[in-house]
RNA sequence: GUGGGUGUAGCUCAAUGGUUAGAGCAUCGGACUGUGGAUCCGAAGGUUGGGGGUUCAAGUCCCCUCACCCACCCCA
């Protein structure tokens, strides 16, 4: 394509963003409608919250150190000077959206999904776009290690239910903020002493965020992590107890899952439980589903002294990793020749309509050989006949376009064979 | 933001620096004006991503640019 401002320039969807046409999108509508049956079983309510946010939401909800933040985010001045974000997550919105509407005043459950775009301005590659879809799902004002265990229990099955089989579930605790600080410093000690050892990147990971060391994939920087200090050395009281507490719930479900010391997750305000399911079939962003617990977001800002927990998954990589059919819907195909027979074609389109059967009439006005073969190429399920002779009559054809059969009737008869 | 790869018809791909850039599939029309996705015949479809350069001559070589793909960073 040429470049901005050329003569003779197509315009093409922006960058990192993608149509979902006719034939893809029956798959995004199956897993739409099977994630939301399923998150349903489990008392969560849809909440919807608006695609634009103010800025300052992202930066006091998802954090202003973020990569998200500091260099991802869509933002613009709207005509009223206000400074508006294109939202990069979820969580924030369904955080403000409470404190604004009080539901935490309501009794009733917090437990809110949520299946749409996000954005994100990042360089765009295998399973990473900037317009993306998440399944979004929050719990606020539930401590209980139980819940943890529910929840991955709940994005697991998922997850296979929608025909995933090559996962793995992945957990770990990242502490809090009684415990992380230790650990932190420890970490960070232990890096700067093998620093020449280590990537650029990670020389850089040591001071701001050291536990991401651990996610590094330079060799060297594995090889030194190994024998760097682990979190569970580290962990308060409450922390390692709510850490078994969830592992043996989700023993009791039989989840399989992997206690990777190594997880982290890249938002700042995780605490406590950590997860993802990764596909083990290979590919680089192979995390289809990421989450936690994050006990002190809601009250860093601003809101009510509620915990939280939820999970991100992304709905592009969940569906490139499937290879489900949706069945072909089942429609009617309406030919018909001249004048009054097309007149009559089109109220008797109208009738199969309001009789709740697909009904597709072209006005082409060709062959009745031209509209078969067309019905046919189109995969129609039956064709309806209307002729000079039908319409003269009042009794028309329909052809049962599998079988090969024909029969004759009026509308309402031939009405109720389609239906059966 | 950093690095690598690829750009030719709607799609998948051909074309030693040398005629008017081709083929398959798809589309449309005809054979075929009351019954099928087949077959045969035909048509249409291109500023070879864009711009500049080298050359008698560029789809082909060089430079720039844009887009897509892949990887890093980071994340879903």
């Amino acid at each position: 394509m040429s470049g901005e401002g050329q003569a003779g320039k197509t315009l093409t969807a922006v960058k990192g963003t993608h149509d979902i046409l006719p034939g893809e999108v029956e798959v995004w509508q199956k897993v739409e409608s099977e994630t939301k049956r399923w998150l349903e079983l489990y008392g969560y309510k849809e909440l919807r919250a608006p695609i634009i946010e103010p800025t300052e939401l992202f930066q006091k909800g998802t954090g202003e150190t973020t990569d998200i933040v500091t260099k991802e985010m869509y933002t613009f001045v709207d005509k009223g000077g206000r400074s508006i974000t294109l939202r990069p997550e979820y969580t924030p919105s369904v955080a403000r959206a409470i404190v604004e509407h009080r539901l935490d005043l309501l009794g009733a459950p917090m437990r809110y999904y949520y299946i749409g775009p996000m954005f994100r301005y990042d360089k765009p590659q295998k399973g990473r776009y900037r317009q993306f879809h998440q399944v979004d799902v929050e719990v606020f004002g539930e401590k209980d290690p139980a819940l943890d265990a529910e929840i991955v229990e709940m994005a697991d099955g998922l997850i296979r239910g929608l025909g995933v089989a090559e996962i793995e579930t992945l957990i770990n605790t990242v502490g809090c903020r009684v415990c992380r600080p230790a650990f932190s410093s420890a970490l960070r000690e232990r890096a700067a002493a093998v620093q020449d050892r280590l990537c650029g990147d990670c020389r850089r990971k040591m001071e701001n965020n050291p536990l991401r060391i651990f996610d590094c994939k330079v060799e060297g920087c594995r090889e030194q992590a190994r024998s760097f200090p682990k979190i569970t050395g580290f962990l308060c009281a409450e922390c390692r107890e709510h850490f078994a507490a969830f592992r043996g719930h989700l023993d009791r479900y039989g989840v399989a899952y992997r206690h990777d010391e190594n997880l982290v997750r890249g938002l700042d305000y995780y605490t406590k439980t950590a997860f993802e399911i990764i596909d083990r079939s290979g590919g680089q962003q192979n995390a289809v589903l990421g989450g936690g617990r994050y006990d002190d977001m809601m009250r860093d800002f601003g809101g009510p002294d509620l915990c939280g927990i939820g999970f991100a998954l992304g709905v592009e990589r969940l569906i490139a990793r499937l290879s489900i059919k949706p069945e072909p819907r089942r429609f009617l195909y309406v030919v018909h020749q001249g004048e009054a027979a097309k007149a009559k074609a089109i109220e008797l389109a109208r009738f199969f309509r309001r009789g709740g059967v697909e009904t597709l009439i072209e006005f082409g006005g060709r062959s009745f050989r031209n509209q078969f073969g067309r019905a046919g190429k189109l995969g129609a399920a039956w064709v309806l006949i209307v002729g000079e002779d039908e319409t003269a009559k009042g009794i028309f054809q329909l052809k049962d376009m599998a079988a090969g059969t024909q029969v004759a009737g009026p509308p309402d008869e031939l009405l109720k064979g389609v239906r059966s």
